[in-house]
DNA sequence: GACTCGCATGAATCACGGC
DNA sequence: CGCCGTGATTCATGCGAGT
């Protein structure tokens, strides 16, 4: 098993990828920064400040509250365009999105040719609890193919998640738990390659590398690709320790 | 407590509602879904879309299973506008979609004017695998306040549901477990009255009334209306019997 | 009565044949 | 050739029967 690690911007790297070299795309995009406000994520959403009134909208007709919303969307399109461009027939693409951005990341997916095929949830236990209501406590995972899902693997996956995030030890914010990435990458043929264009702190790749599949992964902040890079490399010396360990 | 139930077409019976009459809107609108091809989630019947060839049971059809996704969505916002315009100031409705459907129906909800505050996955652990991938296990509850959540009241409730559908003594393709609609009901304050105008066999009414919650309900099929009505009666006359018991 | 065993089922999904 | 409709297939789970 091995694994590569770009430094920079994922689009940027996305597009020197050649064609048909992945097996897999997993991850999870920040939605607060590829295009969102901050004042859209403080104040109330932008849709909400125009649905108060008791006629019906049409979203259309609202532009400029749905931009951030829109060039989110346009983003995602054009990194998710050029991921199935450098994937294989067959291969399948994982989005993690929240709520809100859950319809836009379907169109987005969709929208790149990607044929969406489900929507997983991820159940986070730990969540705070919120007055007056329902709380909030699931991510969702949209997955997508490239042309139709090969049915001749024996695999069969579970419909959801419920795991909560790492807290000891956790040195990202969104830090996904090592045993639900390594259910994902299943979906991975073994001896793929799993590609990440937003690898934080490299879950996907230590769960790929686990699983016995290569991966290939993109990091613009260079404290993460820092810490992406050790947590990899210690997966792999791990990996021959034990494997050298039993000949010892 | 007490309920009513309207033989009929869900909006003609929505329009002729006064304002400001309902406190919470919990309802599954039939989402034709289901099948890759559109001829194939709109010229099956509900019952042949969705139960195995060889099962044994014999539940009824149910209607409004033909539509496809554009004119879902403009029929669903029509019916939630209706449904906001007979709503009170912090109404909350919830509206059950499959992963398909979900952003068409974000659309329709917040096109209708609610602000759309959540989605709950329901978790439904029997439920077919999928070779070669992520099995569907589960459905989506959307959620939307008209005006603002009522912070004011002392109520916690889940982000999360799992349950399996009803399976001894179900009459309906799509019955809903009661211990998951009573959650759901208690979104409405107690002694207000829950709308749902899509009853069917009448679960979200059965959750209300034992929750002390009123009920409108409307329903389009003779059958399940006459279903509906029976499980509520018999709820109200079970209720009356325990609370005459202890006197006796 | 707790527990195992066996069997029917699933708001599915896919392949194939017919129009 | 593409769209449309029918039948076969899948296994984790829940329920009932039996120990």
């Amino acid at each position: 098993m091995s694994y590569t690690l770009h430094r920079g911007d994922a689009l940027t790297v996305l597009k020197a990828l050649p064609d048909e070299c992945i097996d897999a795309v997993i991850t999870d995009p920040p939605y607060n920064s590829g295009g969102r406000t901050s004042s859209e994520r403080t104040s109330r959403t932008a849709r909400a400040k125009y649905t108060s009134g008791d006629a019906a909208h049409d979203l259309a007709n609202f532009p400029g509250e749905n931009r951030d919303q829109r060039s989110y969307r346009s983003w995602l399109t054009e990194l998710l365009t050029e991921a199935y461009r450098a994937a294989t027939e067959h291969s399948v693409a994982m989005v993690f999105t929240d709520w809100r951005q859950e319809p836009t990341t379907s169109d987005a997916l969709q929208m790149a040719g990607w044929t969406w095929t489900g929507t997983i949830p991820w159940i986070k236990p730990a969540s705070r609890p919120r007055k007056g209501g329902f709380k909030q406590s699931s991510e969702f995972i949209l997955w997508g193919v490239k042309g139709t899902l090969n049915k001749d693997r024996d695999l069969y996956l579970p419909g959801h998640f419920i795991a909560s995030q790492p807290r000891k030890g956790r040195v990202h914010i969104t830090q996904k738990p090592v045993e639900v990435m390594q259910q994902l990458v299943r979906i991975c043929p073994e001896g793929g390659t799993v590609l990440d264009p937003f690898t934080g702190s490299g879950s996907t790749g230590v769960a790929a590398l686990r699983e016995r599949r290569n991966f290939v992964g993109v990091e613009l902040s260079p404290h993460y690709a820092d810490v992406a890079d050790g947590r990899l490399r210690r997966e792999l010396t791990q990996d021959d320790f034990v494997l050298a360990g039993p000949e010892a």
